[in-house]
DNA sequence: ATAATTCCTCTAGCTACTAGAGCTTCAAGA
DNA sequence: TCTTGAAGCTCTAGTAGCTAGAGGAATTAT
């Protein structure tokens, strides 16, 4: 049996997120000692370690409940799955391309001179006007 | 003039994030109309497209509340406003590396075949274990 | 003049946690 | 067995950066 500190060392987890994961169903409520200390299994530790590793991943908890809720359902098919994976795979696709956009207009903006005092600051007419932006990360409309 | 309607249309900023920036000081309380509605006017279309364009460039609102404050002290060195820029640069390369090894795993574990079932579905058994990982993410601490 | 639209303030909600107050329980040593 | 210090408990509130809704007043168009 571990303790709520013991799983937090364990996974990297920390205490009170542990907590708020059983608050919000997406691990079940732990037993209880009888000085109502919460006592986990393996089994408690190998779900929590699942959602951490999900979490690394970026994946939402809302995505992560979906895939706990399905390894309790076995028959379930293996697609619904599937496809949890490749949505977020797209949306980090979709992230990466404007963090890449992002990436190239602040290095331009950077190396920008240095024109001594504000009024005169180019880095401040760079991010006053997106007119002059090279690469279109997102527009003003008029 | 502009109504704080106009403002949200010329900026794209949505009218509740403009009066959510005013509460926080980012842009000044706006002239009122006799009726107590927001007054702007181009002084205040421009502060506000400034503000969307540093947020489009992913900058924090503290980092923003630090720009605005100097661009009213022209006499301020322009370092500081490139040291800011500089600094989130740098933060958009960290988050930049992190997303491309999460692209990594994840077209990884999405390419994996589709067992049927969830019982022997290897997507779970990749999210389940980071041992299974080829990428170093983020490690699970024993 | 009236109706449609926009605006006002205020409160509460969202994600995913994190921090603190005030109190209880547990584990180890004497 | 007693004591002490660490670790646990619940509950509330705070973080960023908005967003949504209630209930009512002002503005604009016809």
């Amino acid at each position: 049996m571990y303790s709520i500190g013991d799983l937090s060392k364990r996974t990297g987890v920390k205490i009170p997120t542990i907590r708020y994961y059983e608050q919000m169903g997406l691990i079940a409520a732990a037993d209880r000692s009888r000085g109502n200390q919460r006592r986990y299994t393996k089994d408690g530790l190998a779900r929590l370690s699942f959602i951490r590793h999900a979490r690394d991943l970026g994946l939402s908890l809302a995505d992560i409940h979906e895939l706990v809720d399905l390894s309790h359902a076995p028959d379930r098919p293996c697609a619904e799955a599937h496809s949890i994976t490749a949505r977020h795979l797209e949306s980090i696709n979709a992230k990466l391309q404007r963090l890449r956009n992002l990436q190239r207009e602040l290095k331009r903006i950077a190396a920008l001179p240095d024109d001594g005092t504000i009024g005169a600051c180019s880095v401040i007419q760079a991010l006053a006007d997106h007119a002059l932006c090279e690469t279109d990360h997102k527009p003003i409309k008029a």
